[in-house]
DNA sequence: CTGCGCATGGAATGCGCTTTCCTACCACGG
DNA sequence: CCGTGGTAGGAAAGCGCATTCCATGCGCAG
């Protein structure tokens, strides 16, 4: 029961195994119409499956596409993958999956087997941490390039890669706009570490953008750049609530990523703080899964599942095209909206 | 530019192409360490990376797994894929993904792309559909059975694979009588087409259990088996609340799935309708996303990620000490909790 | 001191397919 | 009637690596 080669399909189709690889997978030169019938037949008729491994190897193209995300179980990444893989099947393409759980190492090692794979192009997915974990990433990456695979990645840069960057700065400036418009003046920013990029990148535009609107930021607190980190820091926000004097403004309280808010907002629930009633709560990206969550978030909307589509798309383009002929650089920042829900309406 | 080959640091080492393979794949049979050790120097030097599409047609072993499931930005199968890779990777594997759209063709080409890709093991996650579409799917996984492959599938059985099992029936009928025992007794079933096999048994386990509790089921409404579908429903479920005549006992949904449920629920709110003081509901599956909605929803608890591990590992463990030495059959149904939260609270 | 067994390194074959070449053949024009 | 350009099919050389099979050299018992 071993399986069909293409070998047997050309001796029963009573042709050259040359000529059966020309009809059976687009080459350009396809023989005589009578030969093709036949090797179709010969092929149907024994369940030929081309051994897409041998393919590689011989055209030094895999077809296939790796991408790495931090956590396959967050509805970012799992958006964004979901346009990843959109776009991969549109263009021919395997993705192959690495989920690192935010492991800097394991995010080597994910880029290391598929270098190994020889996948044509890799699109790494997530913020980037401290400079060390980065420049480690950036060189994983470049031996990559340089051997002819092609990155992007979406968040920021790292290496040479082509890059799909979320307009943190300026939506967190538009936000802080949208929020100091309706009414709010005392800002709290919710961040994780400050070596995370996408959250230092965010925190400080809104600082910058509330204080040049005539507002002030009392507080930045940093904790776990995860839902359960803005959970953890909900006692933190509580007491900032409690420990405000009377007739000073209400808070407004900025956490970096939708997830983080929704983690921060179940705490203050449980301390008896209400959201917006006692303190109101922003978040960032919009994430689809948490549209449906009460009090609506307000947050700023980004095109997820674009990000991910354009990323393969820009990797994908250049494999294809001009492998190798790229000039290695580019960024697209993708646009976004400002969302106001009632999470920071005004009473 | 060119990647360099074993065959490259062979030469560079001095010594045969064989010994050079020896020393960098964990063969069995290790040489000297004088020439390990100057393979390795040579290897590090030329910055050498093994082409694991050369290894796996010299191996006929790919170390890839295919996953497919149904949509990726859905959390429920974010979360099953969370786990399918964590296992994966603890046992040297690659995962490939394929998010179909729910469209079984999708799925069966997937299936093919992977067997074409001679992955080890594919795992197939999410419900069944029309028996047309499924005996095409069983016929595509029975051939990559047959030539050699293993099959995996998490949900309800597809040709001769192995199952991992969410406990539809005996979680639908532990809720029911969770909910029986808080005092409900007027329910009603929101639900997908009939054809979809998870929620058929989910809800005429529930049906069963309701009546052989002594409660009723005045209705069971059928919707698309999403989100979108649960928001369109809620229109008919806001019908039936209003239309109850004063007197009767107060009614309680279940939703066949979380999501359903949130969706559910959005729309009523829209509506007017308070969820749980005009009716209540309950879901399936407590999708750890939606853990932070409110009102808290009342669902049952499957180890989603748990079912990716499992799955995988039942694939991989055959694939790896047993090739084709399976029995082919056998399934795993998972444990469960009933979780009551706020949104079937009786007043 | 000889012979045997075992360990060690290397040559060579094959995994399944793509893609140059090459040859044979056809239809032309000169 | 011969030469030429063009085409169609096949032979064969890789693609990069694993692994079987050999040859060699060593230690040891006899």
């Amino acid at each position: 029961m071993a399986r069909p080669r293409l070998q047997d399909v050309a001796d029963q189709a009573g042709v050259s195994l040359a000529t059966a690889s020309r009809v059976l997978n687009g080459s350009s030169r396809q023989p005589g119409p009578g030969l093709v019938e036949k090797v179709r037949a010969a092929a149907a008729d024994l369940g030929y499956v081309v051994n897409a491994q041998a393919q590689a190897l011989a055209r030094s193209r895999t077809g296939l596409l790796g991408l790495v995300v931090q956590d396959i179980s967050d509805p970012y990444f799992s958006t964004i993958a979901a346009g990843a893989q959109d776009a991969a099947r549109a263009s021919g393409h395997l993705v192959l999956l690495a989920s690192t759980g935010r492991d800097p190492v394991a995010e080597r090692e994910a880029v290391a087997a598929f270098a190994a794979h020889r996948v044509d192009a890799v699109v790494v997915a997530g913020t980037r941490w401290a400079p060390e974990d980065d420049d480690a990433l950036a060189a994983e990456l470049d031996r990559f390039v340089v051997a002819g695979g092609r990155s992007v990645v979406v968040g920021q840069p790292v290496g040479e890669g082509y890059v799909v960057r979320p307009p943190n700065a300026a939506g967190a400036t538009a936000l802080a706009e949208a929020l100091l418009a309706q009414g709010h003046r005392r800002f709290a920013v919710l961040g994780g570490p400050a070596t995370v990029v996408t959250s230092r990148e965010r925190a400080e535009a809104f600082v910058g953008a509330v204080r040049a609107g005539g507002g002030v930021v009392t507080d930045v607190l940093e904790t776990e750049f995860s839902r359960d980190g803005g959970y953890a820091a909900g006692g933190a926000v509580a007491d900032l609530v409690a420990g405000a004097s009377d007739g000073t403004d209400p808070l407004c309280v900025f956490a970096v990523t939708d997830v983080m808010a929704i983690g921060a907002i179940a705490r203050l629930r449980e301390l008896g703080v209400e959201v917006p009633r006692d303190v109101s709560l922003a978040g960032f990206d919009d994430v689809p899964t948490l549209r449906d969550h009460v009090p609506g978030l307000t947050t700023v909307r980004i095109p997820l599942e674009e990000m991910g589509r354009l990323a393969v798309r820009a990797a994908v383009v250049e494999t294809v095209t001009a492998p190798g002929a790229s000039p290695h650089g580019g960024v697209t920042e993708v646009e976004f909206d400002v969302v106001l829900r009632a999470s920071t309406a005004r009473s």
